[in-house]
RNA sequence: GGCCCCGUCGUCUAGUGGCCUAGGACUCUGGCUUCUCAAGCCAGCUACGCGGGUUCGAAUCCCGUCGGGGCUACCA
């Protein structure tokens, strides 16, 4: 692979088919390819696999686009920056597959298949009964011409189907290693249908020859139609060194060791977004995922991560999705921000959740508070529950905390705060402290968590909130004084 | 069924024949700190799937076995 750097550009792809919104084992593909293109000082060619038109959509191919640009991950080549070997969306190269297609048939690596859908599922029905490896079994591999006048007669529509020839394929890839898949258990494979529209297996061999990819990295899935795309680059005429490097990547697994589905964890990135995760946290986590920077270190930035990625440290086995690691890393990354950049991109979570409708004053207050919620967050979106007390003149007490200040002794704490409080000249963390300390600790004697507990409660609303003082301080002493009097 | 890939703590991983009585991280448990919740700090639990080889020596190499996963489409 070094001595490729040194003749050739590296050019690696990530080659969606979007037929629903792109999910961590996409973004996972996509990370690597990038980072490895960006190692390599090469090219990230982003290219959309719409073939099949039935399940993909413009609003997935729109998702897509937007998904990639907000992780960071940008493309040189692909959808709306295009490049000089475009279009880069499958659906806007018909003609050029339609082309390769008919040159296989010309040269006889490819034929004319006229078997229906139904004789080809009764045919691999019986194969299966009789214990045979199910497969195209070429019946017309080699027709005469009265065979096809016949089934032309009979208002037949042939798919284009590629000749396997006897023998075997050898490759290495990257990752596994040396690979043989004997042809035998590769049937003959459909390039293109009836109506002349390519199959994936047609398609994304002729793009990555045309667009020149050097590196292959995509998921382990893959792996075993690897023979056919080789067939492929074969009748295009492709010299066995020019053929690009392929590395399956492993497998991305839900917590029951299936792949990620809905039923073990959110699997859209969309979602992830809306959950209040940055998409540092989740390309830190996710590059975790298959690949180690081979020392201790856990916490990579996206430079550090172009810098360090190799194929040769990606790992072979299957790794399992865990939301909690996740978090864990999104916490580091939210603590790491500075507070205008934690505010930018706290903003639209406040803003959603119809806490502020986003004044300059309002995003002062925010702006106040967010030095002493920053540590006690995991995610974005338990912002707004955390600044929510600073809104508004009064604020609901939630029901089990109600309970913990119905009592006399609270009713007591609150009412001597009261009096400790209104005199104050100063109204500053420092002062409060200084204050509720005197009147509930010394004179009370008070355990802290008791006699704070109860003024937590009637000032923020619940018992679990920002550091007390300076959430007083930051609320003001007039509110404050009328949130203690409502709790009494 | 066939073909292929994979197999180190619960999870992600380090480890490429001796540095491994297997290291780190997340989780979990206990403690410290403490105005709640967090954060932080300390400690603890827990792993080389199994069986044979090769070797002075194996998590590392070989074989078998078991287990997991993928593919087996006119999806990608």
């Amino acid at each position: 692979m070094a001595n490729d750097s040194l003749k050739k550009e590296i050019r690696v792809r990530f080659a969606p088919s979007p037929t629903g919104d792109l999910h961590v084992g996409n973004i996972r593909t996509a990370l690597f390819d990038w980072a490895y293109a960006r190692h390599t000082g090469g090219k990230f060619i982003f290219r959309i696999e719409d073939t099949d038109r039935e399940r993909v959509t413009d609003q997935y191919i729109a998702a897509a686009i937007d998904t990639l640009r907000w992780l960071g991950l940008e493309w040189d080549e692909g959808p709306e920056v295009g490049g000089p070997y475009g279009p880069y969306l499958q659906s806007q190269r018909l003609d050029i597959y339609a082309k390769w297609a008919q040159t296989f048939l010309d040269n006889g690596d490819a034929y004319r298949c006229y078997c229906s859908t139904e004789e080809l599922e009764a045919r691999r029905e019986s194969q299966r009964a009789a214990n045979l490896a199910p497969g195209y079994d070429g019946k017309c591999r080699n027709l005469s011409a009265a065979e096809i006048a016949k089934y032309e007669g009979e208002g037949r529509k042939p798919v284009t189907r590629m000749r396997m020839p006897d023998g075997e394929t050898q490759f290495n890839d990257a990752i596994r290693g040396d690979l043989v898949f004997e042809h035998k258990f590769v049937p003959d494979f459909v390039l293109a249908r009836a109506d002349g529209s390519p199959l994936y297996t047609l398609a994304v061999a002729v793009d990555d020859v045309l667009m020149k990819v050097t590196h292959i990295l995509r998921g382990e899935d893959l792996l075993s139609s690897t023979p056919r795309q080789i067939r492929v680059y074969q009748a295009m005429g492709v010299a066995p060194e020019d053929y690009p490097i392929f590395a399956h990547l492993p497998f991305v697994m839900g917590q029951d060791n299936t792949k990620l589905s809905k039923r073990n964890g959110e699997v859209s990135i969309a979602w992830y977004r809306d959950a209040g995760f940055l998409p540092e946290a989740i390309c830190n986590y996710l590059a975790l995922l298959g690949w180690s920077p081979g020392d201790d270190r856990e916490n990579v930035t996206m430079q550090e991560l172009t810098e360090l990625f190799t194929v040769e440290r990606v790992n072979s086995s299957p790794a399992r999705f865990d939301m909690k690691k996740l978090e864990a890393i999104n916490g580091d990354k939210i603590r790491a921000l500075t507070i205008d950049d934690f505010l930018l991109r706290a903003l639209p979570f406040v803003t959603n959740a119809g806490i502020i409708s986003g004044t300059d004053s309002e995003k002062a207050v925010i702006k106040s508070v967010l030095p002493i919620i920053q540590e006690r967050i995991a995610k974005l979106s338990e912002v707004p529950q955390m600044v929510k007390f600073l809104f508004g003149e009064s604020v609901e007490i939630e029901g089990e905390s109600k309970e913990k200040i119905s009592d006399e002794v609270s009713k007591d704490v609150l009412r001597r705060s009261l009096a400790a409080l209104e005199p104050l000249k100063i109204w500053n963390h420092g002062s409060i402290d200084a204050a509720l300390r005197a009147v509930l600790i010394e004179e009370m004697g008070l355990k802290p968590r008791i006699a704070f507990g109860a003024v937590r409660i009637a000032v923020t609303g619940s018992h679990i909130s920002p550091p007390l003082f300076e959430s007083m301080e930051l609320l003001g002493k007039e509110r404050a004084i009328t949130r203690i009097k409502n709790a009494i």
